[in-house]
RNA sequence: GGUCCCAUAGCUCAACUGGAUAGAGCACCUGCCUUCUAAGCAGGGGGUUGCAGGUUCGAGUCCUGCUGGGAUCACCA
């Protein structure tokens, strides 16, 4: 249920009606017609561009449409008021009943209020994190990991048909560098020093992997040569990374559908097919690329390669597709990997990626839309750095001074709750101040206590009403009778409870799960409002002494309220809390 | 030098993708606890939206050019 669009609707019929009264010239193009909540509540409760919009195809004045579809519109009893004004705004003032209706019927669908079919079950595949598998996953991960999650569940509550899917890069030469970096660890478990030279990995997350390794193979390994252990090793340090990483993940939450490894492309011919397909469109040259403008690099060289042309479909440059040394580039599997998802029957992509991935958005995009003929978007969404500040002082992290700040550090130091809404309460593409003492706060500058204090505070109102003796099922509240809701704040928040089936539909459709985020503060902050009134303004209270009817409604409200609050938590990831204790 | 992102109140950020007088929080000032949690609420001051043009009924938002900051730039992933 959305009001917005029901008005909406509303005032495109009143249109045609207007249209085949000749009012309003014939075919004339609707889609920009809006209906939105005004920016000042002054105004009314919604506003519609309709006659601005319209004036200059259908060649009249703004007024002059405004008016007669302001008399139109006044005909349907949910329309109270209906003003022009400025250019040619119409200001809409709903009847009261129409708002307030939004409470029962919130309560009713509970978690599926607000669900909306717009996605139409289109299948969308959501690519996030996606780290080497050759560590623990650090802050800057955790930001593409809880954005790409709350994405991932926006959009799947906005009716698409989700698959989550993490990409292990597992054929390159990091992989390579972690093996021998295991193989050290193992050594040092066999008793040996051992030295980390520069190109391994000299973390302490590897030595158990080493210890482990030494129980599988007692000291079996030990002065072979590289040969003899380095593709078992591979195999076994990815696995157990890859461990680590769920377990990672699964401590903030979150689970993929799908663990796509890169290894799997090769030697199979995925990676070739992909290519026969960009060949056999002409998209596959032997050739030799520019040099790059401005500063040369040192050993820059002219150099004949295989190439993908992508400028055919929007890059800047084309893109090698072979190295030198007749191996594969990285791009190479890439494309293969995007190929596979196209073949898979996705109506859309989306990857997740930090910001030092963005020159890589072009030569993606072109790949995607040259193997899909230009059937699949898609879409990159990158995000930016996290700085870590502890109580205002910024952290600096460094591997070699062991100050390195891990997912599972930011789990076990502020929980993942505070984790993830204080990482969605930023633009994806904006840089994330994050600080640990002050995420840490229980005040109302902490925006993750502030929304789940306004849902302690109506559980606390149902303990004690249900204490005194009143049925505050769903089932009861959902009858209340609404007469006794006829105050403006107890009205301000019914429409703000309205908005949310109409704001979760904006935040899908623009990929930005942060609006949610700030959408409940909003909430939060107009429920707290009314509770504060209900000191001065008794009849404001939601326990009305001697009215259980009354109260009824009252709690009805802020239990809507408690509907909305766990919705949207629930699409960021976030657990309400039941009580702040 | 090329490409991408960013620039809004003293600070941190919004602004429903082109709508009305640009909004919140922090900080500062003034009030509100015998009351369902004051972990909160109400009010006040604070702006040439980096600069200069352009597009149109209308621009923080779109286009062009600057300035400043960040990321990235073939044979690493």
């Amino acid at each position: 249920m959305n009001l917005f669009a029901d008005i909406r609707t509303l005032v495109l019929d009143a249109l045609s009606q207007m249209q085949t009264e000749g009012t309003l010239p014939s075919g004339l193009d609707f889609s920009n017609v809006a209906v939105e909540p005004p920016r000042d509540a002054l105004h009314g409760d919604m506003a519609t561009n309709a006659a601005m919009v319209l004036a200059k195809v259908a060649k009249m004045k703004p007024r002059d449409i405004a008016d007669a579809l302001a008399e139109k519109l006044l005909q349907d009893d949910r329309i109270d008021v209906a003003d022009v004004a400025g250019p040619g705004f119409l200001n809409l003032r709903l009847a009261p009943a129409v708002w307030l209706a939004i409470v029962p019927n919130a309560i009713k669908e509970n978690a599926d209020f607000g669900r909306s079919n717009m996605g139409q079950g289109k299948k969308v595949n959501v690519e996030y994190v996606s780290a080497n598998p050759t560590g623990p996953l650090h802050v800057g991960h955790t930001r593409g990991a809880v954005f790409g999650d709350a994405l991932a569940s926006l959009l799947d509550f906005a009716g698409y048909d989700i698959t989550r899917e993490y990409y292990i890069n597992d054929g390159g030469a990091q992989v390579d560098v972690l093996a021998r970096s295991v193989y050290l660890r193992y050594l040092e478990a066999n008793g040996q020093e051992v030295q980390f030279v520069d190109g391994t990995y000299p973390g302490d997350y590897l030595v158990k992997v080493g210890q482990d390794l030494k129980e599988k193979y007692g000291d079996t390994l030990v002065g072979k040569p590289e040969a003899a252990w380095l593709a078992e090793l591979r195999e076994y340090s990815t696995e157990a990374m890859m461990d680590l990483i769920r377990a990672d993940l699964a401590s903030i939450g979150i689970k993929m559908d799908v663990f796509y490894s890169e290894k799997s492309l090769y030697g199979t011919g995925r990676i070739e097919d992909a290519l026969n397909n960009l060949d056999a469109k002409g998209l596959i040259y032997e050739g030799t690329l520019e040099p790059p403008k401005g500063k040369l690099p040192d050993d820059w060289e002219p150099r004949k390669q295989t190439l993908f042309k992508s400028t055919e479909h929007g890059d800047d440059v084309d893109r090698p597709v072979k190295k030198s040394d007749g191996g594969w580039t990285y791009f190479a599997p890439d494309i293969a990997y995007h190929y596979d998802k196209v073949q898979r029957g996705f109506d859309m992509l989306i990857d997740i990626l930090g910001a030092d991935h963005g020159g890589y958005v072009k030569r993606m995009k072109a790949a995607v839309s040259a193997l899909s003929d230009g059937a699949v978007p898609l879409n990159i969404k990158l995000t930016q750095l996290v700085k870590l500040y502890k109580n205002g002082e910024p952290f600096k992290m460094s591997k070699r001074a062991g100050t390195f700040i891990t997912l599972r550090d930011l789990v076990e130091m502020v929980g993942p709750d505070v984790t993830r809404f204080v990482m969605l309460t930023r633009k994806n593409d904006a840089p994330l101040d994050f600080d640990f003492d002050k995420v840490r706060e229980q005040s109302k500058d902490n925006p993750v206590f502030y929304v789940q204090y306004a849902n302690a505070r109506v559980n606390s109102v149902l303990k004690k009403a249900a204490l005194a003796g009143i049925d505050v099922s769903d089932n009861a509240l959902i009858s209340a009778d609404i007469v006794h809701l006829n105050h403006d704040a107890e009205l301000a928040l019914a429409r703000k409870i309205a908005e949310w089936p109409r704001l979760l539909e904006l935040a899908a459709k623009h990929n930005e799960p942060h609006r949610v985020a700030f959408y409940l503060y909003e909430l939060a902050s107009e429920f707290h409002s009314l509770w504060n009134r209900g000191k001065e303004e008794t009849g404001l209270r939601f326990h009305q002494d001697d009215n259980i009817a009354a109260s009824q409604a009252k709690i009805g409200l802020i239990r809507a309220v408690n509907v909305v609050i766990s919705a949207g938590l629930g699409i960021l990831g976030v657990t309400p809390m039941e009580e702040m204790r």
